[in-house]
RNA sequence: GCGCUUGUAGCUCAAUUGGAUAGAGCGCCUGACUUCGGAUCAGGAGGUUCUGGGUUCAACUCCUAGCAGGCGCACCA
């Protein structure tokens, strides 16, 4: 039940209603038309704009045009004033029966509360991580993985249907170094020779493990010549690596569904069969690419190249598929991987890049526009870098020292909750100080323990009642009347499901977080007016606990359960 | 140089996507524990929303020109 979306359709009703009668002119459409909460010093419950929008073409003052609606409106009997206030809008005021449906909505349905009904459900597929596998992820990687895992849970929420997807790029020079690395160690490990300092190879400590369960796992392998076992040991690295990879997943609370291989893309001829479909469609061609202007570079080979033409589709210049070696470039395979993602047949495509990668954004959209024939079937979320502070200082990370924070040092020392809840705290296209003293604190500079600390209230007050918070309530008449405090309280509830509406269709999840601490920051407010006053208790002095009390606690509990599931944090009885 | 992105209280950030007197937390000041859990609460001080121009009933939000920070810029992935 939403009982914005309730009223702005009734509005439209009333006000089709005048037109048709001829007392006001409709314009072609309403999609300005809003109905929301008005601002903190107004009393009011609901708000509309529509006078303010029907003003010019009716030519009338928006405060002439507000009486007429007015009293149209006021025929609906839940309805128990309206003022109009200038520059125009009509401010609602509704009586109690609204509170009491509402109440009675989240108990009969606590789960469903807050999915938007009328959304057509779609087949999404989401690519997210898609980390190297050349290592275990660090922190870096950490922030788009939660994002991704979130606006997964939003959208399932929402009852569309989503595919979870890391595309494993074990295909390129990269691997290449990466196999010859394992391969040096294992030599470290079986002829004691000193493992190279080239800044091309990876020198971390995890690199010796894999090394060392390669070796036990494969002890009739010749190391000796590394040209012979490339192959072989390049995928039995790979696999080591994607099995770390996995398991700090595992950590963060977080499953793909499919694990996609680049390098079975290439092997299966995909690239060149993707490059054939656009050729067809006459977006590729032989051609070569300029220099940046004004950019010192002296090592610019401009040479006869495959190019997709990107321009087309307001990308700054063409781009390159094939290298120098005539292999193909990691742009090509991505086309490839991003046609295998049209033939499944998504409805949308959702990628999750890094800060770093925001200029990749253009070219990629690009091709599938034009793979496609579709624009937008592609979005592309960016999650901006986090700044890590250590002992009150900025801290770097440095791959070449081995000094950087895994995944695995980061969970095991704050947690997984904690993690999930401050990665998620703002919009993801800001970066995001990550202070390790103050996610660790337990206190309200925490705001995962402040929102964690009022579900353990709410069941704290069960548990002294003999109740389970969990249990089923059978109520028959819902006509409780509730106190101005606890309305405040039922109007947050009342918000939850536009925050999820704006999160599902902004693929924002930041405002879950923020809006369930308002929603606990209220609840404590109220705790508190117990010490003053008996009424607002909920155990009363026969130990005792009304109905509407029940219901009302049962409302704010579901609301923050719901909201904690879908962030992917645990909601404790006790802490 | 070009592209993307950010700029809001001393600090870290919100703002129902164009709505009314721009809101929280931290920090600072003053207060509340014979209590259903003080990991909490009540109150106070703190603002030219980076700057200029434009669009309209209405701009932190949209357009435009600047300023400042971040990221990126073929043959790496």
């Amino acid at each position: 039940m939403n009982i914005f979306e309730n009223y702005l359709n009734k509005i439209k009703v009333a006000v089709d209603q005048l037109s048709k009668k001829n007392l006001i002119i409709l314009p072609d459409n309403l999609s300005s038309l809003s109905v929301d909460t008005p601002p903190q010093n107004i009393k009011a419950d609901i708000s509309t704009n529509i006078s303010m929008i029907l003003s010019k073409i009716n030519k009338k003052s928006p405060m002439a045009l507000g009486e007429i609606i007015k009293k149209k409106l006021l025929e609906d009997v839940n309805i128990s004033a309206i003022e109009i206030v200038k520059p125009g809008f009509l401010n609602i005021t509704l009586k109690s029966t609204i509170w009491n449906e509402l109440i009675k909505n989240i108990n009969e349905n606590p789960y469903q509360y807050g999915v938007n009904i009328n959304s057509r459900k779609k087949n999404y597929l989401i690519e997210f991580v898609s980390a190297n596998p050349t290592g275990p992820l660090h922190v870096g990687h950490c922030r788009g993985a939660i994002l991704g895992d979130v606006i997964s849970n939003i959208l399932i929420f929402n009852k569309h249907k989503v595919f979870k997807e890391y595309y494993v790029n074990d295909y390129g020079n990269q691997i290449i170094n990466f196999t010859k690395s394992v391969y040096l160690r294992c030599r470290e490990l079986l002829f004691k020779e000193k493992f190279p300092t080239d800044p091309d190879l990876y020198p971390g400590d995890y690199v010796i493990q894999i090394a060392k369960n390669i070796l036990k796992d494969n002890p009739k392998i010749n190391y000796k010549n590394f040209d012979e076992i490339s192959n072989l040991l390049s995928s039995l690295a790979v696999k080591e690596s994607l099995q770390l990879i996995k398991e700090n997943l595992n950590k963060l609370g977080i499953k793909h569904d499919n694990f996609q291989s680049e390098t079975e893309l290439v092997e299966k001829n995909e690239v060149h069969n993707v490059i054939n479909k656009l050729s067809k469609k006459n977006f590729i061609y032989k051609g070569r690419i300029k220099a940046p202007k004004n950019q010192n570079k002296t090592d610019w080979i401009e040479r006869e190249q495959l190019l997709f033409r990107s321009t087309d589709f307001g990308d700054d210049k063409d781009r390159a598929l094939q290298k120098g070696d005539n292999s193909w470039t990691y742009f090509a395979s991505d086309v490839a991987y991003h046609n295998f993602k049209l033939e499944r047949k998504f409805d949308k495509l959702i990628n999750i890049l890094g800060a770093d990668h925001a200029g990749y954004i253009k070219r990629i959209t690009s091709s599938v526009d034009a793979l496609s024939g579709e624009k937008n079937k592609l979005i592309c979320k960016v999650s901006q870098l986090v700044k890590l502070i250590k002992d009150g200082k900025p801290f770097k990370m440095s791959k070449r020292k081995g000094d950087y924070i895994t995944v695995e040092d980061l969970v095991g020392e704050v947690g997984k909750d904690a993690t999930r809840f401050i990665m998620l705290s703002r919009t993801s296209d800001v970066e995001l100080d990550f202070d390790f003293a103050k996610v660790k604190e337990k206190s309200k500079d925490n705001p995962l323990y402040y929102v964690q600390y009022c579900y353990a209230r709410i069941s704290s007050v069960f548990r002294n009642l003999n109740k389970n918070i969990n249990d089923e309530v059978n109520i028959k008449n819902y006509d409780f009347n509730y106190s101005a405090d606890e309305i405040k309280i039922i109007k947050k509830i009342s918000q939850w499901p536009l925050i999820i509406e704006i999160s599902s269709n902004k693929l924002e999840p930041h405002r879950i977080p923020i809006y369930l601490y308002e929603l606990a920051s209220e609840f404590h407010s109220y705790w508190n007016m117990g010490k003053d006053d008996e009424n607002k208790r909920f155990i009363n002095n026969e130990k005792k606990i009304s109905d509407e009390k029940i219901l009302f606690l049962k409302s704010i509990s579901n609301v923050i359960k719901s909201g904690m599931n879908i962030i992917g944090v645990d909601t404790p009885e006790s802490m």
